[in-house]
DNA sequence: TCAATAAGTCAGGAAAACATGACCACCAAA
DNA sequence: TTTGGTGGTCATGTTTTCCTGACTTATTGA
């Protein structure tokens, strides 16, 4: 149950997934966020306005299933959380630029 | 009430309004579609398995205001309408080749 | 030891998206 | 003049997604 829907439709339609991967509330903004270095799930919570823990949660998991995000456990001082753009996430980045320039 | 959130979100990523102009079930189907030559509502709802006419209505409605279809009506012999892929629609064809090659 | 921060989970409800079936208007052929 | 195709709308119901609030575990600074 960690990756569903491997049906018919992504055979057809590669650009599908990815799609789907960016599709929901808060992953586009959580990706944005990401291009300016680690993000972390409780300043999230703070920047993003109107987001939860719940969808944050839900998103940053299957974000990072897809591999667009990569979860790393910082040990040092305060002990934390951080989600960094994975090598595949960073190949998107050009994907989104031309997509800013069709507006 | 053609075209309607314009919010502070797009501001930040013009990206994600692209973005959310191809997520739902079936507009990246019937952006395929019409890649291969304009489509027609019946055609769509006959080829697009478990379509409805009500998902199909809503999808090209908005794809339309979005500008990435034309819509077309053929005053020829039958009389119908068209669908066709618009200029920006074209242009995004680039990006989902790119799209495709990161899997 | 107490309180705070970080990073969550879980049950439940509200809202948005999607599907179904009935219906409608227009046109054309039989 | 009724049957069939095309292109829908509308009301309703189901399903999926999203949000809320309560609770949890671990670390840490006072």
């Amino acid at each position: 149950m960690t990756t569903k829907n491997n049906t018919e439709k992504d055979i057809n339609c590669p650009a599908e997934g990815l799609l789907k991967s960016l599709s929901g509330k808060w992953k586009a903004q959580i990706f944005r966020l990401a291009l300016n270095g680690p993000v972390r799930f409780s300043s999230l919570l703070r920047d993003l306005e109107g987001s939860n823990k719940q969808s944050l949660s839900v998103a940053l998991k299957e974000m990072e299933e897809q591999g667009l995000l990569d979860k790393i456990i910082v040990k040092e001082k305060p002990l934390h959380i951080e989600y960094n753009l994975s090598g595949k996430g960073k190949s998107l980045v050009a994907v989104f630029q031309q997509l800013e320039l069709i507006k």
